[in-house]
DNA sequence: ATTAAGTTTAACCAAATGGTTAATTAAAAA
DNA sequence: TTTTTAATTAACCATTTGGTTAAACTTAAT
């Protein structure tokens, strides 16, 4: 299917995920989406109403891809440290073919956190249900049978998700103070966390 | 010193900081900066010519009071795991003082990755080789030593820092998924993590 | 073929925005 | 005290920006 082919509607949602993701709410412009799409600027506002609208549904619809990702594996019935490993490794790739996403959806929630609240009886309220309750269960389990180290659950979970997440969101500083601006020694050193990250992890919290 | 006393030089610069932590340089409105700062709009072009030039003084001298705090700890004799604990606190420590400025850099930098080259020469660059040189030869004879298992001090160091600073970047969807948006756990887990990221990281590459 | 509905565009609009100017006031120098 | 310089303001300006309108075009139903 080529660009021509593709509905005007998909043409626009493409360009605007474009140029929001590459400028966040504030800096994108409704004149420069029509632009990347090849249409008139009015017809955004006939597919989507306003600036903020055009950008929920984008939000959402990203969002929405993003998290559940993590159900995927959590939910499942494996041994934690497998759970753990399988996590971080399909994570870090998802991160990988979508680097920018973790720094748009984490700045725009900053900015305004209430956004959260109208995915939360959907999306997020799932996560934490049926996601971290379960994560949280099996660490509690492991701890007492004594084959990891006493963590709370929120915290493993957040340096779980931070070790992914924060090369990706610090990639300006890692890669020019640390790698001297060389992408290629940036992106070797990514390729490696998705077995150091699993090894560092697993050191932490396992009881030798 | 009172608001009235102090430099307009420096009521301006605070209520510009103020605006563009909390905005980002394309959501920040100059008028808004003005407003924060009760004086007339055309005061702030008096001092700082143009929007740009005010960003940079103020992304500038953020930029320099945040980074360098690394290298404090970074490039003192002391053994690692008293380096590493000392830092952890202490970082964890400072961005608690100014939670929203990691998300403030990460972002603009994101935006702008250009912006780190023109504080390369100064900031950027004493932090690699003050710092972070140092730091490294320590880890690698560590390794040596058998004291720590085998890591590449560039892993370690985005761990330890991402470990600090992804709290802060995700608190909405920290407190909001996870403590149903309840501040007071949040704040709680934040304490909580000065000594909790300690442990981990020691854990986490000590031999026992 | 005609009508009706949906799609797309050029031109336009009002508000917002970064920035300037010319005049006024306050402070410092003579 | 007078003069010069710096600080501050109100009013203004050009451009950008999100959004609208009315007309033209396309497609499918009657």
């Amino acid at each position: 299917m080529t660009e021509q082919e593709k509905s005007t509607e998909d043409l626009i949602f493409n360009a605007a995920r474009e140029e929001f993701i590459e400028k966040g709410f504030d800096g994108a412009r409704m004149q420069e989406i029509a632009k990347r799409a090849s249409i008139n600027k009015a017809l955004l506002h006939y597919y989507f109403r306003t600036k903020e609208k055009l950008f929920d549904a984008i939000f959402d619809k990203v969002f929405k891809i993003f998290m559940p990702k993590v159900l995927d594996v959590m939910q499942s019935d494996a041994p934690l440290f497998t759970k753990i490993e399988v996590f971080i490794e399909s994570y870090i790739r998802l991160i990988m073919e979508n680097p920018h996403i973790p720094s748009f959806i984490l700045h725009e929630l900053n900015r305004n956190p209430d956004r959260l609240v109208g995915l939360f009886g959907n999306v997020a309220g799932i996560v934490k249900e049926k996601g971290f309750s379960r994560f949280s269960e099996a660490v509690n389990e492991e701890i007492k049978k004594g084959t990891i180290v006493p963590i709370q659950p929120e915290q493993l979970i957040v340096n779980i998700i931070g070790l992914c997440i924060f090369p990706f969101i610090g990639r300006p500083i890692i890669q020019g103070v640390i790698f001297n601006g060389d992408k290629l020694q940036y992106d070797n050193f990514l390729e490696s966390r998705k077995k150091e990250v699993t090894k560092f992890i697993i050191n932490a919290i396992a009881v030798k």
